[in-house]
DNA sequence: TAATAAAGTTAGGCTAATCTAACATAAAAA
DNA sequence: TTTTTATGTTAGATTAGCCTAACTTTATTA
């Protein structure tokens, strides 16, 4: 049985390969996720290794074992389900489901997660448009192009957003952008990248901080040209 | 906030006080609960003084402050509508809701609870028959008869159970009880209180032990007439 | 490539919640 | 009322998870 802190910890190595696609994590940037000190990291890096959970090697990189995975991609799950729940069953608001996930998250119970599963009707995306993990530990790893990626004078869709923080979520309502909606892009400033978009009908200017947190399908992509950058959705 | 170790001490002092008929809880009675040693119990005690969340002297008994039980019940009314929640809308049994109870009643959102009361249409007893408090703290405290407690040759209306293991639970199941059944109470074997009795038109042997984690509500009351022992309902 | 910066590690400490073992007080029984 | 038993307290230790400060290693850059 894992403690709440050491699903964290797996929670946020899996995080971590999915945003860096690459399987290598570095003490600090756990460090960082996790809102703790190095060398906290350090200690518990210890104990991980000593359970199987994760590989590293001094000065090394930290990288999830199978075990260590299907542990946080349960956690992921769980947390996502719930979001799920509390958006759709309980009136819960886009940037008020992560919080309170984050503690429910945690409860043990295989039955629990089952029924919760199958009260939702087994959803395949969170309210962020994250994808929830199958009963299997099966989950779709969409590299996906972000707003920031999308050519001037091309539309792309919404399809999630990359940072779950309340503060950014409240930003993007206030955007008028909304998971599905339609994105032009009209222009990009040369200097700083602040893109003015449109969305139903209406004109804002972003940042360009702002723009790599939404995750979009490209025109292209949805037409099924090749696309030029980054490509829009790749399986796993 | 409270840590949950805290939140568990103040819901095992209510508890107490509700079993006891008392407010005054001693030191090893709540170590027993809690199944911790009576040093540890004495450590917290320290520590719950201070926040002035109970009231003790060296020696001496312990007791809640208001803001004490406004916690504890607070804490109860979580679980009990967790259980309510898994039995009512996840199919969980009546012995397999305590246990994940245990674990949700500790999850900090205020409109999670609100959110859940309404869901369950403000329910007011949970699936052992205790009472809920409603949103305001407020409690019925029923001081039951127990089964022990009813005369031979009289029969009895379950109401609720004391223990709430699941396996005294599972127990109950296989003797053919449930919320609301009818018992008669059929004899008393002089030496050592075995009683027999009948639900749905099949006997039973129970021991005075299991007779004495049945709450039940007597003919008696049922039909307006004083009781001989213990009376069934007190409001409070 | 040598100096500097970034990343990672170690040692020693802290707090919360637990324990054991020894001791003190209060209650019950003889 | 004295002894015994039950109850409650204290001291000292342990573990998990965190910290700071000092140090080491690896990476970057001048």
């Amino acid at each position: 049985m894992l403690s709440y802190t050491e699903e964290n910890y797996l929670k946020a190595l899996l995080k971590i390969t999915f945003d860096n696609r690459s399987e290598e994590v570095g003490t600090n940037e756990l460090a960082n996720v996790l809102v703790v000190k190095p060398a906290t990291v350090n200690d518990m890096l210890k104990k991980l290794k000593e359970k199987e959970l994760v590989e590293y090697k001094k000065y090394g990189k930290i990288t999830l074992t199978a075990n260590g995975r299907k542990n946080a991609i349960e956690v992921l799950r769980k947390h996502r389900l719930w979001e799920t729940f509390l958006y759709e069953k309980f009136e819960f608001t886009w940037d008020e489901v992560h919080e309170v996930a984050e503690q429910l998250e945690h409860i043990q119970s295989g039955k629990l997660i089952d029924k919760l599963d199958k009260f939702l009707d087994y959803p395949q995306f969170d309210p962020h448009g994250d994808p929830i993990p199958n009963k299997k530990g099966e989950i779709k790893v969409n590299f996906k192009k972000t707003l920031s990626d999308v050519e001037v004078g091309n539309s792309c869709r919404m399809v999630a957003v990359k940072d779950n923080s309340s503060s950014f979520l409240q930003y993007v309502v206030k955007v008028g952008l909304g998971i599905n909606n339609e994105i032009k892009v009209l222009s990009k400033q040369e200097y700083d990248a602040l893109l003015v978009i449109e969305v139903n009908g209406v004109k804002s200017s972003v940042s360009q901080k702002f723009a790599e947190n939404i995750f979009v399908v490209c025109q292209n992509c949805i037409i099924g040209k090749t696309c030029s950058k980054t490509k829009c959705e790749i399986e796993k």
